[in-house]
DNA sequence: GGGGGCACTTACCAACTGGTGTGTACCCCA
DNA sequence: TGGGGTACACACCAGTTGGTAAGTGCCCCC
């Protein structure tokens, strides 16, 4: 997936390049909401997501330094998420745009598919 | 351009949804940071955008109500583009991610390409 | 021994994104 | 008369994104 990796224009699209992806921005946010999350969790958690798109983009997410991954050697394969410090920091800085994403879906009378999480750090 | 108009998960992806395209996050800055923009203003302030990509892009962020389209009934063309509220708050809830973006730049020794804006406000 | 889970990988394919190139209708300038 | 500008539309094409399906090796449970 090369995709764009630059040359940017401003630090928006910079930021855009590196979550868009049909996923990223849901498993940005499950990590944030939960911590650590195992791979099947994470799938479990994205509804219709491939395992290929999920690795995928958990592949990228760790090369961009937004993920980490810790395998255990363990003999079911057992592998860990967790967000890095740069990965929080973005969560961080798509918080506004969250909020703004979900007036919008208010506005149009839209609602958000599934359940709300159970729990949601800083209610992002 | 179908593509996905829902159903989201939340917040983050239907925003993120709203912004993808490789010229979106550009044509909110160059709006946010001009006010005002012609066509052909814009197609010249996006280095390597094709004409088509450019009314692709601003007819569905009109179709999205974040520009506003005002056409001139002039026999030289002349249509001028600007932000719409949701527009303006959009471009408010990116800051923070451009921020993150600028930050990343900097800190992979990448600079940003061509001179910087002659205008930005509030530093976006 | 069958079925299921774990965390993937690989191959193949369809859809969508974006680029190029052309045409339009009218204008101004030289 | 030629060239350039404005704001597109249209057709065609390549590359990327994402989906489907299958296979892998080892485990546990019944």
């Amino acid at each position: 997936m090369p995709g764009r990796r630059g040359p940017y224009i401003c630090g928006i699209d910079a930021a855009l390049d590196v979550v868009s992806g049909k996923w990223k921005g849901l498993v940005l946010w499950e990590l944030h909401a939960h911590g650590t999350r195992r791979f099947a969790e994470l799938r479990r958690a994205l509804p219709g997501v491939s395992e290929k798109m999920l690795t995928q983009h958990l592949r990228q997410m760790e090369e961009d330094g937004l993920i980490h991954r810790k395998v255990y050697a363990e003999v079911p394969p057992k592998v860990e998420y967790s967000l890095t410090q740069a990965g929080a920091a973005l969560n961080e800085a798509l918080r506004p745009l969250g909020d703004w994403g979900r007036e919008r879906l208010r506005q149009n009378g839209l609602a958000v598919e599934g359940p709300p999480p159970p729990k949601d750090p800083t209610t992002a």
